[in-house]
DNA sequence: GTGAAAGCGCTAACAC
DNA sequence: GTGTTAGCGCTTTCAC
């Protein structure tokens, strides 16, 4: 493989400009003590010439890498990929966080690392000893993994734990699960609902707990008892087949369900349809994620939306402005969810 | 920003081992003139002191990158994403592209770009300045536009056009989409089915035409005619349902239709339920691409799967082979797709 | 404000 | 087989 060298360096910029190599490089990074004069003559060099700094010789220079590393589950996300059922959590990721990082000329790599493993620690140093990247955005369930959070923390990288109160290092960002489900319920409760279930998910997601949180907040609030109406699933659609199941079968069974994800309301859909129960009219449905899919069941499910493109593209924004040594929200940034009027939900009783 | 550097880096080996740096670069690179006692010593350092190489040294000093870059269509892939309509194009990508490259210590990176730009040349320049990736990846429509072709070839990286039989430069992977077309219109000859109509893609991509031909060919060996049963569509929703309208609106209508894409298979699915046809016993549906939300329609479709993950896959295993100066096939390479059978077809008139 | 020199971590080329 | 040397393209540090 023969040596491949960069075409136009900061040599050629800085010769053809007549001016040093770190000028050029004061130039390129926007550095004080240049004057305004020689930066244009510089620019106009760099434009011609078409110049664009390697990034592996930045590093390798101490500075930035303008590489933002994303990390998620490895089992879940192939499992999701594999599947093929339309969790698009990644491309959303991807379009908020690519196109965020798009605009400061970061690259934004995915990087798969399996949180059970007892090599989490060696995999990620691995990861961050050869790619150098200069913030790490972490997801449900990493956000919450005390030795990633060390880790990064031990070696003073910048990163984001989405989805995480937790304690310890890093840039919070959350989607208000709480306030979600609380949407949800009282959404709900203002249709004229009483008896509203809920399908909480696996508690290895702190998540889970908020959702029921807020569902338990907004029935206390109604005055409404939550006797026999709380599920756990792990977000499965298995899972949620059952806990529908116990649901349904109950004797003073919910005319309304809340179910934390989307495959677990595709299951009480089944388990409905099984019991003759029509959607909505015998019983509402509400669904978080807001998935491709939910839209394309019979009937399409009303949603709570989980904003993970913004939630992404906040990250970025968060990891480059700590780059910059800007200062940093102490609070838990919050992005919004919001919930997505479709046909499964209606008045009970009608 | 302090300066990061390295925590382990090649001369802490090197003292570790008590050899010289380019004994453990020839370790790390595994290279022959090491004699495997020695490598055993160094290896066991490396594994002692947990090094793992900088990329960006690594290439700095013109080896690898360890970077392939995958080139999809900025405006499509985005409206996707936006869209939430379940297409996993990205995410077949990146199962297929990413594991093959975590296989070889490779890592994959996600690249939007604009065909219909007049500044793809640069766009793309700009990329491989900064990144200076070991090999790219093209899909359609990159893989047919001559001034990428071009400019990748002039540089010497090494690069994959999937789904193009283009001239130029370049390792050629494809689908088949001929054969797949002809396996989708034998399986309805077999039901059966005669009149079998087909909804082509936009001609900007290639394979709409080799689906036509694989199309025609098989109606041609049953030695059934193929008159007005053709009909251009976009790929767009609302150009499937134009086509579909036309041809389920003529006296002699089809039995049985083959839809270019998943989008045209929903819309031909729409216009036959407004027209009072069922599917699949008046409408026998055939849709491409099995992305997931053909499994949640009523009914769900039979459909052919386009093995997105297996070519990446390969078109990354070519990439490295390129890299390594290992040989390269002279013929496109080919990765056939299977018809998934799902509830949509059925034999004509029943 | 601007420039010169040193060095980041690694590998190609060549010496031994 | 193994070691030595000279850079890769850039930024840091420090001198002017």
């Amino acid at each position: 493989m023969a040596r491949r060298k960069q075409a136009v360096t900061i040599r050629h910029v800085a010769a053809d400009a007549g001016v040093s190599l770190q000028t050029v490089s004061r130039v390129i990074n926007n550095e004080p003590n240049v004057r305004p004069e020689m930066k244009e003559r510089v620019q106009a060099s760099i434009d011609k010439l078409g110049y664009v700094p390697s990034i592996a010789a930045q590093r390798m220079s101490g500075s930035r890498s303008y590489l933002i590393l994303a990390l998620n589950d490895r089992e879940r996300t192939i499992a999701d990929w594999r599947a093929r059922e339309g969790t698009d959590w990644v491309d959303q990721m991807l379009l908020g966080g690519m196109l965020k990082c798009a605009e400061h000329g970061y690259r934004l790599i995915i990087e798969l690392v399996d949180t059970h493993n007892d090599h989490v620690e060696r995999e990620l140093s691995a990861a961050i000893a050869a790619l150098q990247p200069d913030g790490v955005i972490l997801t449900p369930p990493h956000s919450e993994n005390p030795l990633i959070v060390g880790l990064l923390d031990k070696q003073r990288i910048p990163f984001v734990r989405i989805g995480s109160r937790g304690n310890g290092a890093g840039i919070l960002v959350l989607m208000d699960d709480e306030r979600s489900a609380r949407l949800a319920t009282d959404y709900l409760l203002g249709m004229g609902h009483e008896r509203i279930g809920l399908i909480a998910g696996s508690d290895e997601y702190s998540l889970s707990g908020w959702r029921i949180d807020g569902w338990r907040a907004a029935m206390a609030e109604a005055g409404v008892p939550t006797d026999g109406l709380l599920e756990r699933g792990d977000f499965s659609f298995a899972s949620g087949e059952k806990a529908a199941r116990k649901l349904l079968k109950s004797p003073q069974r919910p005319t309304a369900i809340i179910a934390s994800n989307d495959q677990m309301a595709l299951a009480t859909l089944k388990v409905a349809r099984e019991l003759g129960l029509d959607v909505p009219d015998e019983l509402s449905l509400i669904s978080f994620d807001n998935t491709p899919t939910v839209r394309f069941t019979q009937p399409a499910l009303t949603a709570i939306d989980q904003p993970i493109a913004a939630t992404a593209s906040m990250a970025v924004e968060l990891i480059i402005a700590a780059q910059k040594g800007e200062e940093l929200p102490e609070q838990p940034v919050i992005v919004s969810g919001s919930l997505v009027e479709r046909d499964s939900v209606s008045a009970p009783g009608t």
